[in-house]
DNA sequence: CAATCTGTTCACAAAACATTCACAAATAGA
DNA sequence: TCTATTTGTGAATGTTTTGTGAACAGATTG
């Protein structure tokens, strides 16, 4: 019976989860911070951990560093949409999935159990750079660099990237794309992500040769 | 087509819902409240249920435990604001989804879809390549590569492609195949998918030998 | 509080695509 | 072999998807 470790400072929402979670039969413990979370994962093994990043004592991102030091142990953040949104992205690279709130129980609780199934297999990608010929990318400074200048790319032109990036070689959707760099209960036309895309190939120049468009589809960053 | 079953007293409600649903290409029947959703049921299958909670003769509630001791249908509730949230997951423990009112019609439809979508994918093969020979194919990232070499394919080529690999060894009929790669009740010419055929074997090359023609029959990706 | 910057949308242009058709070629059965 | 039936093929057509610039509103900054 896989054990998850539910962390938030509002009852109502451990409850909620809770809920959903005995449902599908996991085992719950439930931390009403960081701090609390931090303890309990000290004196017991979690399959997943479930964390809210606002929370008094021990917010959620250092509470995933602590623990991380300690346990590797998955990890699916929620966050409020808007809230230190784009740290996931910067900062964070280790977590396995997120959800925005407000969110579905059944949303959330389908993601842990793709988390928990896929446990062993690759992560998203942890690294800090990445480049390609002459095109750099640096997740934890923010930065682009095209053949050694840095570029200037607005915030979701960045997250954009990065996303594409991290995902390199998969053929992203839409709708994957939505889900990934705006949130899961994010809903925009279609032609917005393409703009944005516009935006980041006129800002790499020569390296738009990596974004391709898959028609039909959505788009793949190729290496 | 995805049916769905709106149920709401407001006869307002359900024609801006309906307006809506219909845009996106499903097919719609109305009622009024929870009794009159659950003769429709009875006498009709659905994808998905969107549902207020406040109705009267049968609220929302309470037609969704009858329903769903007849058929597992997915269910988005609709709550107007102040019927807590909470009170919506410490009653109801099966919900796929839920809206708050005044909720805009596009989110409305974008969860039905997400829904839909969410229930509609048992999976059936998780790989994420194939090769032969010198024949590979990249699910994930929606390749085919021939000697080493990146061909490019259509769209429809590539699913074809993909739905015939996955059913590898198996003589599919034009039938199943207009079902597994157009979708349910889909018409078109036979030659249609000949036509398909023909551009892929064209793309693929030498490896063309894997698509055999089942005279009478359809098509088999033979290894 | 004004000036700027961002994200989003829209309408239209441009490109890529799916489908059909008419006919040719292949096949299988008599 | 001849014929009926099925499949292959290329060009033509109409539809769908993506690219793009301008316009807008909301957020952010000074």
């Amino acid at each position: 019976m896989p054990r998850i470790l539910i962390v938030d400072d509002e009852v109502n929402i451990r409850a909620i989860l809770r809920r959903y979670a005995e449902l599908e039969g996991h085992e719950v413990v439930e931390a009403k911070d960081g701090l609390e979370a931090l303890n309990k994962v000290k004196i017991k093994d979690f399959d997943i951990i479930l964390m809210d990043i606002m929370m008094p004592e021990l917010d959620g991102f250092s509470a995933y560093k602590e623990i991380h030091k300690l346990k590797k142990i998955p990890v699916i953040m929620l966050s409020a949409r808007g809230e230190e949104y784009d740290k996931l992205y910067g900062f964070e690279l280790g977590i396995d999935d997120y959800v925005v709130k407000p969110f579905s129980p059944k949303e959330v609780m389908a993601r842990v159990n793709a988390v928990i199934k896929r446990c062993g297999e690759p992560k998203v990608e942890q690294l800090d750079k990445a480049s390609f010929e002459g095109l750099e990318i640096d997740f934890t400074g923010r930065d682009v660099l095209v053949d050694g200048r840095k570029i200037k790319l607005k915030p979701k032109e960045y997250e954009l990237l990065f996303y594409l990036v991290k995902n390199r070689n998969v053929a992203l959707t839409r709708d994957k794309i939505l889900n990934g760099v705006w949130g899961y209960d994010y809903y925009l036309d279609d032609r917005t992500i393409d703009a944005h895309i516009k935006a980041i190939r006129a800002g790499i120049g020569k390296y738009r040769k990596y974004i391709v468009t898959m028609r039909g589809i959505g788009y793949k960053f190729e290496v």
